[in-house]
RNA sequence: GUUCUGGUGCAUACUUGU
């Protein structure tokens, strides 16, 4: 029964596993401490810490309390809500609660202050770690290791990474998968490719999302040949590419202005059956609309809705400033509506597109309609919005108003660049 | 049988005479 609950649970069925876990109680079959925690995770996973307080008295009731296990469930479902101090403190009540802390533990709070840049915090945590006399994992050091990664710490990276043999474990393929994102996002690919080789020379298999970052490393410098000439060898690997494979390429073809090449490829990975998901129409779309091809952008955008695929901001973005571009406004208020309707509201960026659009027409009048807007809705103006008044007072031959906008600019604490 | 680690659009999306 726990097999099943937790199958379900992983599939993200959690409403399935709520009413499969009723029924199998009201059966009168006894739930365990395992089945609690694989509903405290299902609770979690919804995000419905509510629920979780009334369950665990419900299970108190039936004899079955929360154990170390259910803590780290619990401690990584706050730090992935971004609830640190939550977690710490859930942390630091196991004590009383008679638990003791593991490894899990700890690698879920290190998790949280790495994915929200708090990287001394989980310095600091590591060292606590290690003064309660717990032994940190291979996945303690690729946490950091993915932590340090993403902020682009070479140095540290690399002294974390020499860590983990002196630790006396073995890097895995996570921790190579860590080196070679690091390098591959740098635009260094010797370097990535080295820990490439390395990992098959310890008898390592690369997988997809170490091809897909090898791949995207190639796009990011503008070799799609090369980006391509790795896709091909993954398939010899007998790697399929997949979903995220592809997005990757079709980016690098878009930022290259390759967009028959990417039309091709889409209608390739359509044929392979893979399903686009909204990143791969969200890439496509932006690219179309950079490329003046608003037209073929909106067709995308249908094509997106119909497939029951949800654009975000980023696709409205892409799409309000391809049409302000192209001057079509009616499309843009079309495109403004239909995102508010959808409950998704103009951000700085939204509000920056029209108001360098109307400041490029010299319209710096209906810019500034926009401009009051953003202000009422909490968004305060920056750089490029400031840029864009500017070059419309230029253009309507306002020279001194548009003096006048750079000392407010500087009042404003607005660095001008 | 239950909890912790890696890849894609987007924070490098909007301004920069062209």
């Amino acid at each position: 029964c726990n097999s099943l609950l937790a199958g379900l649970v992983r599939m993200d069925w959690v409403d399935m596993a709520r009413d499969i876990y009723h029924e199998i109680v009201d059966m009168g079959v006894s739930p365990n401490i395992y089945t609690l925690n694989i509903m405290v995770n299902a609770f979690c996973k919804d995000r419905r810490f509510d629920k979780v307080d009334s369950f665990l008295l419900e299970m108190a009731e039936k004899g079955i309390f929360p154990d170390v296990v259910t803590y780290n469930t619990l401690i990584d479902a706050r730090c992935r809500a971004g609830h640190l101090e939550e977690a710490v403190q859930l942390l630091n009540s196991m004590d009383d609660k008679g638990l003791k802390p593991d490894v899990a533990t700890y690698n879920a709070v290190l998790n949280g202050f790495c994915k929200n840049g708090q990287h001394g915090k989980a310095k600091e945590l590591l060292g606590e770690m290690l003064d309660v006399g717990l032994v940190p994992n291979v996945s303690t050091f690729n946490i950091l290791l993915g932590g340090f990664c993403k902020i682009g710490d070479t140095s540290e990276t690399m002294r974390i990474y020499d860590k983990i043999a002196n630790s006396g474990l073995i890097p895995d393929i996570v921790s190579f998968s860590c080196m070679i994102d690091l390098f591959a996002k740098k635009g260094d690919m010797n370097q990535a490719l080295a820990y490439f080789r390395d990992m098959k020379g310890v008898g390592l298999v690369p997988d997809n999302v170490i091809y897909t970052m090898l791949i995207g490393g190639f796009c990011r410098i503008g070799l799609i040949s090369e980006a391509l000439k790795m896709r091909d060898e993954m398939v010899d690997h007998g790697c399929l590419p997949d979903v995220v494979t592809y997005n990757t390429i079709l980016n690098g073809m878009c930022k290259e202005r390759r967009l028959s090449d990417s039309d091709q490829l889409f209608y390739e990975m359509v044929e392979r059956g893979i399903s686009p998901d909204f990143c791969t129409f969200t890439t496509l779309i932006y690219g179309y609309c950079k490329d003046g091809q608003v037209e073929k952008a909106l067709r995308l955008f249908d094509k997106m809705l119909k497939s029951n695929l949800k654009p975000d901001i980023v696709t409205y973005n892409s799409l309000i400033d391809g049409c302000c571009k192209e001057g079509n406004m009616e499309k843009v208020n079309e495109l403004w509506d239909d995102m508010c309707r959808r409950g998704m509201f103009p951000n700085h960026i939204t509000y920056s597109i029209l108001i360098d659009n109307h400041c490029s027409k010299g319209q710096v009048e209906e810019a500034f309609r926009f401009w009051d807007e953003m202000v009422e809705n909490g968004i305060l103006p920056n750089v490029v919005t400031y840029n864009s008044i500017i070059k419309g007072y230029c253009r309507s031959g306002d020279a001194s108003k548009a003096e006048k906008f750079l000392g407010k600019m500087v009042n404003d604490c607005v660095v001008p660049d």
